[in-house]
DNA sequence: GATGAATGAGGTTTCATTCAT
DNA sequence: AATGAATGAAACCTCATTCAT
């Protein structure tokens, strides 16, 4: 019996996060220029000209994968912690960033290795410096919640070091001492008194 | 009359001089995946079979660049800040490092978007660790002397900040209130009361 | 609704021999090295890149050519005359062998023009070798039989003067007097009264 | 003291002479074609671009080459035996032959490796032509002159016999029985009573 | 839809030859 | 004359994309 229309689309979306799962291990691990679409199809498990039914260009991949990893982290990253904000939630905030980084590991390493490339940026350029942006609203507006000094500024360095520190810590996630850290940064901006 | 040995000696580390600034640009700003070697004869002026007579291959320009961009930086680093430490000197350190970064802008460019991929560690990974690991070892040892908790994880946080902060003034030249995140970083760490 | 693995499978083995033969032609008549690429897919009626699809590097259908040339010819040279050994099979066997040449010339032009270069023998080597020293003992049992006095030596010396023939003759294949110099050559080795 | 004229041509000869000898090594072991100029240079010890005020091209290179080694080989091979034939003295041409091919063993490599091609041919080919008909001529006189049947054919024979054997010796001169083939081939075509 | 063969533009690299000194 | 840097055409090879089935 054929499948119903339901059914298709059930089949077509199921395939289209494959294919997207499969693209963002290929990327993050070879860089998108030196990845191939040969390397995503067969990670993936399927014909390359399939790829091209689902979508219309490798770099339109790339964009998906920027698009809804970037929506997924910023949606677990505010959601989570809407609300009033407190030391505590501020604390929470912290080690759910770098359980979130954890997550989507493949997904920090593919962003750290892209983002410095116009000619990818020109595509995603918006998305990027907005998403960068609703980040460091959240935390600015925590750090306004608690009464910073300056929370603009100190979003910004939160972010920065929230960023630097996950990037040494996916360069090298045996060795990197992400709990001690995580703990530092907690001690510094969540539990200090002003 | 043919040229001496000397003379020839000097044309030749001219030209390879020339051949890694212009590479280092093009690389930094298309990545090095998608950057072609004729780009990066043309931004030198040269002809593309020349550029082999001085380097065996695209990654071996690669390999140079960061090679000599790493040590630049890490003299320049070191050796500024060698001897006694106090707060003073570490403030000059935070602050001498973002003229480092705003000098070697196309080198921090490059390092971010290639850092993370395994196929061009390979060859350069132990070079890009042990550099890491001297620069940490040189803010540790101030904030060693400056009698922190605990040098080692302060050292980690501090670089990361830095880390952070100079990849998102690199993606932002133009918006990024550097300056101000500067002294709250000196503030932070060089001014602090223990 | 896509072909059957088996009728790609047969799409590839007829386009595989169709590109061996074509490159059989080009190496045959312009060198190995001498010959392009490009030279071969336009005699084989394809795209260049297609070839690479099939074979990994113009290094690879050499060897293709020749190890399958050298079995072909060399199953031929035995399978025809197994048995019992008597003049009359020996002459056989000798007038055989120089069908074999006429009808494999250009795998003949390229193996002499091949074999002297240690370069493309490196990988070769091994079954050259091979292929003569199977090709020495066929001569060298039938000599046996024939009650010659030393038919390792012998057999060398039919070897080298078949092949030194099968090269004169491929240098000049109109002006060769072939038949009288194999009817000598069958007087001399295989109607001898000993 | 400036040199005189005679001497410069002097100098200019010894000097054609070695890249003459280093172009011969060069190209018998690595292919006329995959030689490089470069290489011919390095082993001669002189600038590349030296190379080409002596000879115009990579391929006047290899034309003088071949010329003159011809001319040697055939002057030895002819001069040597000019006068009376006897069984004796086809004995000796057949010996002094392949010390003739052991002091010219690169010659022979490079010959057997080009004389197949047409596009060296082309240029090469008359003079190939030649050398061979000279040197059959020179074999048929003497086979002629100890009454052979057909000795138009025999040189043929003889020829090609000499020249397998010399390839076969080529391309394996540890393990090649060369003096118990050569004694046969003396045995057979010197010493034979008819 | 699904396959993987096929295309062809363009990438890296080599190298005979020329040129400036 | 002599050097070796410099050129640029062309080689081998890759790969995003299209196509026939």
């Amino acid at each position: 019996m054929p499948r119903t229309p339901l059914q298709f689309q059930a089949v077509r979306e199921e395939r289209r996060a494959l294919i997207l799962q499969a693209a963002l291990r290929v990327f993050a691990h070879h860089g998108f220029a030196s990845a191939t679409v040969r390397q995503v199809a067969q990670e993936a498990g399927i014909a390359q000209g399939l790829l091209y039914s689902y979508f219309a260009s490798k770099e339109a991949v790339l964009r998906a994968i920027m698009e809804e990893s970037m929506r997924d982290v910023l949606e677990s990253f505010t959601e989570a912690h809407a609300g009033t904000s407190s030391e505590a939630q501020l604390e929470l905030l912290l080690r759910h960033s770098f359980v979130l980084i954890d997550q989507h590991r493949d997904f920090w390493r593919l962003s750290y290795s892209v983002r410095m490339q116009p000619e990818v940026l020109a595509q995603l350029g918006e998305a990027i410096t907005g998403w960068i942006t609703a980040i460091t609203s959240t935390l600015e507006e925590h750090l306004s919640a608690l009464d910073y000094a300056d929370p603009a500024i100190g979003a910004r360095m939160l972010f920065a070091q929230i960023d630097g520190v996950a990037q040494h810590y996916t360069l090298d996630p045996e060795g990197y001492p992400l709990a001690r850290v995580l703990d530092a940064m907690v001690a510094q901006y969540a539990r200090r008194r002003h």
